[in-house]
RNA sequence: GCCACUGUGGCUCAGAGGUAGAGCGACUGAUUCGUAAUCAGUUGGUCGGGGGUUCGAUUCCCUCCAGUGGCUCCA
């Protein structure tokens, strides 16, 4: 698509949707102000799947007003206006913009660089501050729809004014855009909140805002999570412990989550003293650590705990089982020397990318550096900084920066990952911290017979088990691979002249160990077999007078593939239990 | 927390200022069946909680709670 640049050239651009959706915010904000010449005007740039303008307009608008704002925005479309630029010196972009009391406008101009050209885009009787490119005419506009009206705070501050943020999709095609749609309602059908409930995983209950009950079948699936993960612990050379839910005031004083983290924080009062829900399972780690004397030779020392903390977390940002109030951590502690730090982070990038590897997982990393509310010298938060980048760097993985989104306590390597809609999750991290070691005075005896502080390092591959649960219900489609299903095989008895041999064969399964249902309703094999496939259980067991009268045998059919043929009872035990005990993927 | 929206039986959803309806599910009975829905009957809701307006509210208003999409914040 060839587009209008800022300087007046018109070439082919390089990235259409972008350039296409950045015109339909144009387009909405022009249909914005013809039905409503009050607004004032802030940004509204092209996003990840569409675009989005803010406005600010007293009492904002409904759902009523977005429907007649879409009819304007094709009325202007079909106009076809030109679309034209021009640069106007800072002091006429000025006047311009104050004279028409569009005041955010004029306060992006002011802080705008004094390098920069001051470019206006004009389509017909609109006309917006911008740096473009844009389409040529309003025509390119032709396949968009408005999909959500939403606050969104004035440059991203919760100190600023609340604006009303509009947000649409556009694509080159009607077909393009119906294709996306239709792939927004299939990514509704994997949410994971909706499977959640439908297979019987987890429940959210009004007793419990943001606290997760885990069903059943959901616990079995957490606790095969676990125990991979324990497993991975005794291959890395990890410990395990477990530390209490409750720790008195005084500790979280001492770590310097009181300070850094209250507003987050539980707490109860108990005989006269303040008690905390931990948020963080390190001082209790920390507090394990310094029980006995540790001497260089021990290090690194790998304590591991999955741990349960509870954060409280504000109203509006809770969302299924990705962000919740308590969570389980599968949570580490490393205490190391200064030499050992680079190979001990290298290490977990490693384990980390094995472990999502294993659920085909894609993921993104980023380098989170020192937060504003933080503590800690300069000097050691450098070093820490320094220290993670380098082991990216030893790796060659590439990431992003993302400044100042560490821990209050140190520098942090995380680890993105997408559910069914392209939002990202935080997962995994590797967090260095040279403060609470200090704080907490923890140290080991070196080879020098001195006193050493120890280097700390926070870790989590799963991060929290509750998100990852989620991001695993959406990845699969609730089609778990056989060694994490809830129920692995459903025995169906064809009619009751099968039933007791169906019987038999569950008592083999279980025997072996698989987890196993039976379904001997007095109803039609293909009836049974529906619910097994919606209730996504990856094989079925087909028994009826064939399989009954040969007394070994049983025809599997697959959740995923379909009718298997038959074969031996224990023949298909024995394949299963392989599948299972390599934890296969799907 | 902020903005907008939503809240009707287990689930999906309809309804309207005059004391609630469908499909699926569940239950009961009949049927005994070969790879994604057998038939019939029955059950099930103080229409999210609390206030108010009204002769009368589930429907209108206020408020609280919870959820959804965002913003902010974060695993």
């Amino acid at each position: 698509m060839r587009a209008l640049y800022n300087d007046g050239r018109v070439e082919e651009c390089e990235d259409e949707l972008k350039v296409l959706r950045h015109t339909a915010a144009h387009v909405l904000a022009q249909a914005v102000k013809r039905l409503f010449p009050e607004t004032k005007l802030a940004i509204g740039p092209a996003i990840e799947d569409g675009f989005y303008y803010d406005f600010d307009r007293e009492g904002g608008f409904s759902e009523e007003d977005l429907a007649a704002i879409e009819a304007e925005m094709k009325r202007i479309v079909k106009e076809n206006l030109k679309v034209e630029t021009y640069a106007l010196t800072r002091e006429e972009a000025l006047e311009y913009l104050e004279g028409e009391g569009e005041t955010y406008k004029a306060e992006l101009v002011r802080d705008l660089p004094e390098d920069v050209a001051i470019t206006f885009y004009r389509q017909g009787d609109f006309t917006d501050l911008c740096a473009g490119p844009h389409a040529l005419y309003t025509k390119a506009v032709k396949a968009f729809k408005l999909t959500s009206l939403a606050g969104a705070y004035w440059r991203g501050s919760e100190d600023n004014k609340m604006l009303t943020r509009i947000y649409g999709t556009a694509f080159p095609s009607k077909e393009a855009l119906d294709a996306h749609l239709a792939m927004l309602e299939e990514a509704r059908k994997r949410d994971h909140r909706r499977l959640g409930r439908d297979l019987g995983l987890f429940a959210l209950m009004d007793e419990g805002p943001g606290f997760p009950f885990f069903l059943p079948k959901g616990t079995v699936l957490k606790n095969n999570l676990l125990s991979y993960c324990r497993g991975i612990l005794e291959r890395e050379g990890y410990l395990e412990i477990c530390t209490p839910i409750m720790l008195t005031q005084d500790l979280w004083l001492q770590s310097g989550h009181w300070d850094h983290y209250k507003d987050n924080m539980y707490t109860a009062e108990v005989d006269g003293q303040v008690f905390c829900v931990k948020p963080m399972n390190c001082p209790g780690g920390i507090l394990v650590y310094k029980n006995e004397p540790h001497s260089y030779r021990e290090l690194p020392i790998r304590i591991g705990e999955f741990g349960l903390v509870h954060r409280h977390e504000r109203s509006g940002t809770l969302h299924g089982l990705m962000r919740v109030r308590c969570f389980t951590q599968d949570d580490a502690h490393i205490f190391m020397t200064r030499d050992q730090v680079t190979d001990e982070i290298k290490s977990l990038v490693r384990l980390i990318d094995e472990v999502y590897s294993k659920f085909g997982f894609k993921y993104k990393v980023e380098l989170s550096t020192r937060p504003e509310d933080s503590m800690g010298s300069d000097q050691d938060w450098e070093d820490a900084t320094e220290a993670l980048r380098q082991a990216l760097a030893a790796i060659g993985l590439d990431y992003a920066v993302n400044e100042g989104d560490g821990a209050f306590y140190g520098p942090k390597i995380d680890f993105h990952l997408e559910d069914s809609i392209g939002r990202t999750w935080q997962c995994g991290t590797i967090q260095l911290d040279f403060q609470m070691p200090q704080r907490f005075d923890i140290s080991y005896i070196g080879a020098d017979n001195g006193r050493h502080t120890p280097i700390m390092l926070h870790r989590v591959i799963f991060g929290s088990v509750e998100r990852f649960i989620g991001i695993l219900i959406e990845h699969y489609a609730g089609k778990f691979p056989t060694w994490l299903s809830p129920v692995q095989v459903k025995v169906l008895s064809v009619s009751e002249k099968s039933r007791e041999y169906a019987g038999q064969v569950l008592g083999k399964l279980k025997a072996a160990g698989i987890r196993c249902e039976i379904d001997n309703r007095d109803e039609k094999i293909g009836y049974k077999i529906r619910e097994a496939q919606l209730d996504k259980v990856p094989y079925m067991l087909v028994l009826g007078e064939k399989e009954s009268e040969s007394g070994d045998l049983v025809a599997v059919r697959s959740r995923d593939r379909g009718d298997m043929g038959t074969r031996t009872c224990d023949g298909f035990i024995a394949g299963l239990l392989g599948e299972i005990s390599g934890r296969e993927s799907a």
